[in-house]
DNA sequence: GTTAGCACTCTCTATTATTGAGTGCTAACC
DNA sequence: GGTTAGCACTCAATAATAGAGAGTGCTAAC
């Protein structure tokens, strides 16, 4: 069936490909449904509405376009915004100085990789007038580069851990008295020689074992810190997700509706359901339209995202969720842009 | 005018407060204009709905509440529900279960205090039903406790600044490759020594020339540490404002205009503005209602906010962001409990 | 195959009527 | 004199009705 129907529509004549285009690119515009008389008005399509009402039609039986009701106009359905991303977008270059501000205002924030999360999303947010929604690394997944003690108080030790994905965490660990600045960098060293390289989630027991056994005489301070690293672990990475803009969401009209608008803030708010939803994407850049997302609550949401990483393993998405109606390429040029920096960013500030 | 203004609601009679009372709780209830009619089937007033209307006309004379339409019931004022905080509102004490499940719920999760901050917002909005607001102590009050290096690769070293709020900065910074770690420890010693006690804004220019003398050889990492110190200041403190149940907002019928609801979604959106929006309080506990904000756009919106702090000069406060229409009482209760149990947590965790 | 014409459909807007909760005023009551 | 019942009046909200307008599908002619 589908794969029937995929390719029917693969083989929509020249004049059918023009008719979606105009339907979908003045419903972008408008977001009211696009009648044969106003196309033909508006476009210069060569053909008279009674033609372009019979193109309609037969572009409805195929599932590419949608009437809300009898005597409307059309709509694209999920699938004719599928056709037009896939087969018909103009594809769209972003002029130099707004890429120069992108670049600008990427970089000049972020000395760290957190706050380029937090950069990330305010930009890609007002550089497309959608939410934006950035994904930051898994933490279970994050290997240990590095564990240091910093002595703070003669019995409160900081513990930071430095993961290969450029994040730090630390935490205040308590100390046995009379432990020296000195003796605190040599069970780093050992600490950071037991562990580097294994992921949060895979500090084996046996490491630790033999770490116990390493440090006899320094249990407390292990103990403690292995505590901290658990809880570390545990602390669900609220962090891991930067959102901006989410009231753009308010701009659209199609999202007037209170019941509507209700419904998109309780996914915004479940940001566990909202990172699950912008994680579901596997490839490089991928483009959700409509009930494409598994999201109930994001069927009348398009969501543009794309992979960022560095040779390290760092891998996170980036991307804009926005009405269907959205300008899928300009959107898609800003995401891909910004994907480019943030790699460009992640190799140039690697460890 | 206004001192005679508060003269004059001063005395108001116990009957008038009775009124007044019954009109602004049953407008917190039900959120539409309460007539005398219904007052009177719903309280037991011990008087017929005429004189309720000669009662809530005074009422309105002396600005205490407001008819939205000639033939509507009354709707308290700011003054109005002013009066009802002062004087007529009963106190609510806490359920023990209550008590007993946010002392849980903020404790458990947090062992730094930044987790606590974060961990407060979400708890008091749970709480209340309405948006928190948390606010962490100014960094640039925060005086410097401890500076530590830690060497991550042979030219990357990690910056680590720990002031007195309990709160820790980071930052990477280039290092002169070949600098061991016991070096690192030492040259923290040193920068430990010179500006330990400095508010960040307060390292002076002298404090840093005698560093220069006296870490010559070590100038590059000094001047990088310094760079670091500056940006780190200067970074608006974002994770200064935790917020908690944004979408709160949503739940109340008074704001399902959307025209109303962006404008306050842009103030929640700003969130330098939000930060002086509460911040703006000077006492230990304020309750801020309608107007009585500065800022236009919380013009429908009542501000609670409470003062924590610790010896140490930690301050900065907690609060809860709802309609006007607000359970004061209740809300109250929690804003000061939160801000005990947060005094306490510093107390406790104090370095 | 394309287009003009026409009857028909259905939403949207404006108008009007109706309802109902509420008020203010007046006069009677205790 | 304060309190209350009664009454005329007001005004938003609701419902009902009538057009208007944009759009469609079908048919027949080009």
């Amino acid at each position: 069936m589908l794969r029937q129907g995929a390719l029917m529509v693969r083989q929509l004549d020249e004049r059918k490909r023009l008719v979606l285009s105009a339907v979908v690119e003045d419903y972008i515009e408008t977001c009211t449904p696009v009648g044969s008389r106003t196309l033909s008005k508006r476009y210069n399509l060569g053909i008279s509405p009674a033609t372009i009402r019979n193109e309609m039609a037969d572009l409805e039986e195929m599932g590419l376009l949608e009437q809300p009701h009898t005597s409307a106009g059309r709509v694209p359905s999920d699938r004719g915004y599928r056709y037009y991303v896939d087969e018909l977008m103009p594809k769209v270059t972003l002029d130099p100085q707004t890429l120069a501000e992108i670049q600008y205002r990427l970089y000049v924030k972020a000395t760290q990789f957190d706050q380029l999360l937090q950069a990330t999303a305010r930009v890609l947010s007002e550089a497309t007038d959608y939410m934006a929604v950035v994904l930051g690394p898994e933490v279970e997944d994050a290997v240990i580069e590095r564990i240091s003690y910093v002595k703070l108080t003669e019995d409160k030790a900081l513990l930071v851990v430095v993961n290969d994905t450029c994040l730090i965490h630390e935490a205040i660990i308590d100390m046995p008295p009379g432990t020296t600045a000195q003796q605190l960098v040599m069970i780093g060293e050992i600490v950071t020689k037991a562990l580097r390289g294994l992921a949060f989630s895979k500090v084996s027991a046996r490491a630790l074992q033999m770490l116990r056994s390493e440090l006899n005489e320094h249990r407390d301070l292990l103990e403690a810190s292995i505590e901290a690293l658990h809880t570390l672990m545990e602390t669900p990475g609220y962090e891991r997700l930067a959102l901006g803009g989410a009231s753009n969401i308010l701009k659209q009209p199609e999202f007037r509706d209170t019941e509507k608008l209700q419904l998109i803030l309780k996914l915004i708010e479940r940001r566990a359901d909202l990172i699950r939803l912008a994680a579901a994407g596997e490839g490089e850049v991928v483009v959700r339209i409509g009930t494409e997302n598994r999201d109930q609550r994001a069927r009348e949401l398009s969501l543009i995202t794309a992979e960022y990483s560095s040779k390290r393993g760092i891998v996170g998405r980036i991307g804009v969720l926005g009405p269907r109606r959205m300008k899928y390429n300009k959107a898609l040029a800003v995401v891909t842009y910004v994907q480019e920096l943030i790699n460009d960013w992640l190799e140039k500030s690697a460890l």
